[in-house]
DNA sequence: AATGAATGAGCCTTCATTCAT
DNA sequence: GATGAATGAAGGCTCATTCAT
């Protein structure tokens, strides 16, 4: 049916975007080039989406669907020590982030998004990162002694990410200093190995000597 | 004299575009804009830098002359201990870095190179970054045991960049997941406490269990 | 049909833009005053052809199209003596260059061209040129003895086109000089005939007196 | 003197425009790249000469002034046989405008000017051309009968003056068509006997046969 | 007298969008 | 419903010229 022929078109323009978009940005992602890409009309776009910024607000919404089909956020599994716990989800988290053999224009879209935000990243937060962002606070809450302060958790659960993150965020810079590791599966598990490592220690010092007196020498 | 003059226009733009190609990036800045705001004219750009290109690389090159002016990069002091040099220095670097009473377009520019890299990164990564990041690196071989593995101390000195950075890179998603810490001076010091102390822990960990082996759980 | 209106944009720019660039030639003619002149925006030379140059070479490509519609070449005729088919081309050449009665500006183009070349020249020389040049050389050397060298036949075939050019390429000095003969029919036929029976007697006699030797005085 | 260095830029600038005009023309030579060649401000074309208009004026005034230094017009010589007379000044004529070893950027100047013509035209004109134009047509003069029409003296002196012409103005053709013939001395011999034999039967017949009647077919 | 700085008008091109069909 | 055509605004850049010294 025509419907059919329209889901298409629509279809394959919001599938060839993604990548377009997450190498040159959203400014520098002409319309005629993903149409081109697309293989259909300029005017096409417009016609589906309204406008450019929101067709790439739908971009973006499309990928997060379908962004962890295959490699699902391990769900929370009751008596399963926090220490273990925090080291599969960590594993998991930087698996999806990391891995080559996944499609990691998503990702960079969500850095080219935190550094350069649109209309479209508050619908992000809410989406896709909120949901991540707890559930590593709840495991780190948990390595934590009870009743620490919320301050606390937060710094924790920030020095976690941005060591993850700093992967995605500082790439082209760790790549020149010669200081990025190889994302092959034995480097990845070495990578995720030493940051669970690092973390625990950390979040456990943190346990022991409150941030509030300056640490012991 | 007539170099005074001609520095003068030379000058306000190389002041008046750090800003604005920090705030919009750097092709959302036009150098129209950047002309009316240092008030001259549209050609004046490329009559003293040739051409757009040419004068961003031109801003970062000033910008990165004067940034620490007033705030230098503590020097290492024979003597100490390897502990008190880390804090010392990491408390030196997270000011210069998120420090609101300071100008904080150079670390944002610097952010958009990151992710969006332009032919002025190079430069940057030479000048500016590689000598704060092997400096960084001397410290943490300090905190290791002797012949501790480059890997690990590249792996150490990335977790600790990896802390301060995502306080730049993700600040957008942070403040709508209000995770975002104050940047206060009595914020700031927290902030440092926390990563040095949290860094730390994370270094020390390591020397007692080499990646290599998976860490006991 | 679309098509119809398409072509009515791009034939009128076609057609307005072979006057426009014969005049002031191909850097001294905006595409503003084209587009001005054809009634359109400045951007549909660009979505047309592509670029300023491609247009150009479209202008040229048209013009020769309609170059010689109403005012074909002459046949070669069976057993037409040469002498007479030499006078019947070139009455014809002089006529499509010279008649006031007719657009000229293709032919100003062409002089332009070849004084000054854009890269259209290559397509120009092989699609327009070389036809009518190799039909002139084939009759020169049914004028000239059998077997006379490759670059007797050059010379005088030069000779003949030259003395024709010149009233193009020359015309702004001719008219000064007061040497430029009237365009009139009656004007044109004299040159006409002048020229066959000038060029005639000089092909005849390089037969008789081959250049290697100097001609008797 | 300060006027002796003063003098001095003139006549570099002066110098270095004329193959500059002559290889890009008057549109397409910057005065900045002028000014480059010449080792002098950009300035300096405005303040020595008022305008680049002017400027070019001058250009073409100074390169008459020494174009046939060292290669001078034959003078007439009493009692020489016209034929004679015409075929030394046409050898003379040809290697001026054709004699590689020469500069020849006055003449590619000059054929410049008679195909675009600027203000400049008029003085060239009147200064370098016409007084060989008639030195050339008293020459043809001799050659016709006594008595003959002045629009036959003309006629021939054009057909004379357009199969040298043609070199210049046709060369990027006539290379293209490999019609082009060698330079060197013996071409150009060859190509000096073959125009004046050729002009010379030319110029004899239409002695003979008045183009007032039709030529018998 | 002579220059480096600065100008404003203009260039071609690109872009997301809208229009007519 | 969907498209090729067309648009107007804006982009960076070049240019001959003028200004201030």
């Amino acid at each position: 049916m025509s419907a059919t022929v329209a889901d298409a078109t629509r279809q394959r323009l919001l599938e060839v975007a993604g990548p377009l978009f997450a190498e040159h940005g959203f400014r520098d992602t002409g319309i005629k080039q993903i149409c081109v890409a697309a293989g259909c009309n300029v005017a096409a776009v417009n016609y589906h989406f309204g406008s450019k910024q929101a067709f790439y607000a739908a971009v973006l919404a499309a990928a997060h669907q379908s962004a962890f089909v295959g490699h699902p956020m391990p769900a929370p599994t009751k008596g399963m020590p926090a220490v273990e716990e925090f080291t599969q989800w960590l594993v998991w988290w930087m698996g999806s982030m990391l891995r080559p053999d996944r499609p990691v224009w998503l990702q960079t879209l969500m850095t080219r998004e935190m550094v350069d935000p649109t209309p479209a990243l508050d619908t992000m937060v809410e989406r896709s990162i909120r949901p991540m962002y707890e559930r590593l606070t709840g495991i780190v809450r948990r390595l934590l002694p009870k009743g620490a302060p919320r301050s606390r958790v937060r710094l924790c659960t920030n020095s976690v990410i941005g060591q993850v993150l700093v992967y995605k965020h500082a790439e082209p810079v760790l790549q020149r200093l010669h200081a990025l590791p190889s994302f092959s599966p034995a480097g990845l598990r070495e990578l995720s190995e030493h940051t669970a490592a690092f973390s625990l220690a950390g979040i456990q010092s943190a346990s022991a000597a409150p941030p509030r007196r300056r640490a012991a020498r």
